[in-house]
RNA sequence: GGCGGGGUAGCUCAGUUGGUUAGAGCACAGGAUUCAUAACCCUGAGGUCAGGGGUUCAACUCCCCUCCCCGCUACCA
């Protein structure tokens, strides 16, 4: 099963480059990917650690639409911003390149020639919706109409949100652009497709028996679409900005992002040297993915089949995918600007980046979704880098300049206490390393943790302080052990803290990068002069994490603020047709939850004339039993519709929040059920 | 709707192929200590392992059902 490699190529997700990265992108994919890179470099093993900005695709045109920019200077603006926020926290990689670049056009041309070539593409002829004034075709998510099902007329055209119901773009009645806000035309168009389907078995035998190991989520996800069978995927579209297809009858049409990103991995090691062929095509080649769980697919499906349909390549050998990170409880968003962005975390704390890797990693979501709370970032910091291993250094590091002027003293003869805490020490780093190689970020962390802990009750336990009045030699042993077990911490801890490893290195006099040498009992020689101590991380108050908190309030109040803006006002109607409306005051009589929905409550109202029963989408904004008595308005002779298995006759109105709350329209004093509404 | 992951101590999480009294960190309580950034060290309390049923000598672990959270369902880590 394990395989002895000679390399590692090791890529990181690529971050979409129209907006900023914030810390879940680092704690869910390049955290970990720079802790193993890192650790690997340190074993001295040959690795390329590879990444870059995805540049292509459609939300980036029509952000540059919406700033009136170019595309290429929305995505020249987010790759810098997010290559330094990653150079800013020592993500170490070998090449941050990008998808817009010559290397790029070539390759993912190249590679689509390739399988074009090799006949390994379907054609196929469709009609799609195309927006006449804007000139192009139009992307599901792109064309609003209202939903065939449940009447909400702000539905996708691949998903209605208000009923949930998912949706083809031809099935919307009144579609429009959301572009430029036009009916759409069905326009023919020709398109090449990836046939899945013909590696169902191939991917069968890879994966469901071939990799067992993978992680849960990743393993079950891949298995559950192989099972459910695939089907061909188009590798073009319809637009002007991305990659061209490399064919005569293709002009105005470039690849499909998800076909031209992964190869962005290639083009960067392209980029980064020439031996390129190696770190790709070269069996004794480790492959590892590191990426969201929403990149499951397209990591372990699509791009190995196009990897396997050129057939030069390598297979990667694991995607660790990890789940989600939440922060206070809610999903991060970039749109609703919840987050905390990485460049303006170091703006508030700066030279803390190594404070927030430790958090992250610590409270990785390796298994599940975690949440990210400044309340806990305020602990690790305080209770655990601050108290355990920042107090540990210092404390074995201002003992030595207290009794030996900062020199390292001898070991006398070893105690049984003193042999086995060198026992433990030596197992440390094959334990650490162990965990990293399975991908246990956090449990790695923990168990570097658990070596300062190791240090630490080794001075509580053997007391120097006291001995030195009674026995001074034994105090040398001591204060040598102590050391040696901060020099091990130093070289174990780069991977995770770089710059507080680098710190730690340039105080106690040593290098960080030599895995091998940790755990050793005589890293450190006798008469080793070492540096003054500093302190390692600083004390977060409460106020400061306080402050991050309010901030965070503050952004989502404004943001929404922003956000509310007033839809434009819909054409003229006649007096006639408004007439034929008839709106009265009902009062809510009854009051449940639809079973198996989330936003369905079924009401029963008296409205006057009868009682009758109409099922609404407020469930997520009201509480069944305390809107009983209220008083709303009723829309009476709304054609009644079954919703559920339940047949809705009319409909309640609400007024909708920014945010999407909803409040009933209600008369101010109560009156008279059935009064009309004119 | 289909599928995937998850539900274990107040909080964040471990728990390998079913096998004694279910673990760790943080928080909490008590103690000890003063070299150290009011830090460290020791001890303790705290769990119907979401709920119900089944298989078994034995179930957190395997099977079935129900409930809840998250995600995917084909371009937001």
């Amino acid at each position: 099963m394990t395989k002895n490699y000679k390399r590692y190529t090791v890529t990181a997700a690529l971050p979409y480059a129209n907006g900023p990265v914030h810390i879940g992108h680092l704690a869910g994919v390049y955290l970990p990917a720079d802790i193993y890179v890192r650790y690997l470099r340190a074993q001295g093993r040959d690795v390329k650690f590879i990444c870059g900005s995805d540049e292509h695709g459609v939300p980036i045109t029509i952000r540059a639409q919406k700033e009136g920019i170019t595309p290429q200077q929305v995505v020249d603006k987010y790759h810098q911003l997010i290559r330094d926020s990653f150079a800013e926290f020592n993500i170490s990689f070998d090449i941050y390149s990008r998808t817009s670049n010559q290397t790029q056009h070539e390759t993912a041309a190249g590679f689509f020639t390739n399988l074009y070539n090799k006949g390994v593409f379907e054609e196929k002829t469709t009609q799609q919706y195309f927006d006449e004034k804007n000139q192009q075709f139009l992307a599901d998510r792109y064309i609003v109409g209202t939903c065939p099902r449940c009447g909400n007329e702000n539905a996708y055209g691949d998903q209605c949100e208000s009923c949930g119901s998912s949706l083809n773009a031809t099935d919307l009645i009144n579609p429009k652009s959301m572009l430029s806000g036009e009916k759409p035309v069905m326009k023919e168009t020709k398109h090449w497709y990836l046939p899945l389907d013909q590696y169902e078995s191939w991917l069968r035998e890879w994966i469901v028996e071939g990799h067992q190991e993978w992680k849960a989520n990743v393993y079950g996800q891949c298995k559950s679409w192989i099972d459910g069978g695939l089907q061909a995927r188009a590798v073009t579209r319809d637009l002007d900005w991305g990659v061209p297809v490399p064919l005569e009858e293709a002009t105005g049409k470039v690849l499909y992002v998800w076909f031209d990103a992964p190869i962005g991995y290639i083009s960067a090691t392209k980029d980064l040297t020439s031996d390129w062929q190696k770190y790709w095509q070269d069996e004794d080649t480790k492959l590892v993915h590191f990426i969201g769980k929403d990149n499951i697919v397209f990591h372990c499906i699509i791009f190995p089949v196009m990897l396997k349909a050129h057939g030069d390549y390598i297979l990667p050998d694991n995607v660790p995918a990890n789940e989600f990170l939440n922060l206070e409880g809610d999903k991060i968003s970039t749109s609703r600007n919840w987050a905390v962005w990485l460049h303006e975390y170091l703006a508030d704390f700066p030279g803390k980046g190594d404070v927030l890797r430790y958090v992250l990693c610590a409270n990785a979501p390796e298994t599940k979704d975690n949440d990210f709370t400044w309340k806990d970032f305020q602990a690790r910091n305080n209770n655990e880098l601050l108290a355990i291993f920042g107090n540990f250094i210092n404390r074995a590091v201002v003992l030595t300049h207290k009794y030996y002027d900062g020199k390292v003293p001898a070991k006398a003869e070893l105690q049984t206490a003193d042999v086995m805490v060198l026992d433990e020490l030596k197992a440390f780093p094959g334990i650490i390393g162990d965990l990293i190689e399975r991908y246990r970020f956090r449990e790695a962390l923990s168990e570097l943790m658990n070596l300062a802990r190791l240090g630490n009750k080794y001075l509580a336990d053997t007391e120097p302080w006291k001995i030195i009045k009674t026995d001074p030699d034994r105090v040398k042993t001591i204060l040598n052990i102590a050391l040696q077990i901060a020099a091990s911490l130093t070289i174990v801890a780069e991977p995770f803290l770089p710059e507080t490893a680098e710190k730690l290195a340039a105080m106690l006099g040593i290098k960080t990068d030599e895995w091998a040498a940790a755990g050793a009992p005589d890293y450190l020689i006798a008469d080793h002069q070492i540096g003054e101590a500093a302190l390692l991380f600083q004390r977060i108050e409460d106020e400061t994490v306080q402050a991050q908190v309010q901030k965070l309030l503050d952004t989502k109040k404004e943001n929404q603020l922003a956000n509310a803006t007033v839809s434009p006002a819909k054409e003229n109607i006649s007096f006639e047709d408004f007439s034929k409306m008839d709106i009265r005051v009902g009062t809510i009589l009854e009051a449940e939850k639809v079973a198996k929905t989330k936003k369905l409550l079924k009401l029963k109202i008296d409205t006057g004339l009868d009682q009758r029963t109409i099922v609404s989408g407020i469930a997520e904004y009201f509480i069944p039993e305390a809107i009983i008595g209220q008083q709303v308005s009723v829309l009476v002779n709304l054609a009644p519709r079954a919703i559920k298995g339940i047949e809705s006759q009319g409909m309640i109105l609400m007024a909708e929040n920014a945010d999407g709350s909803l409040a009933f329209v209600q008369p101010s004093e109560i009156v008279k059920n059935g009064s009309n509404i004119a």
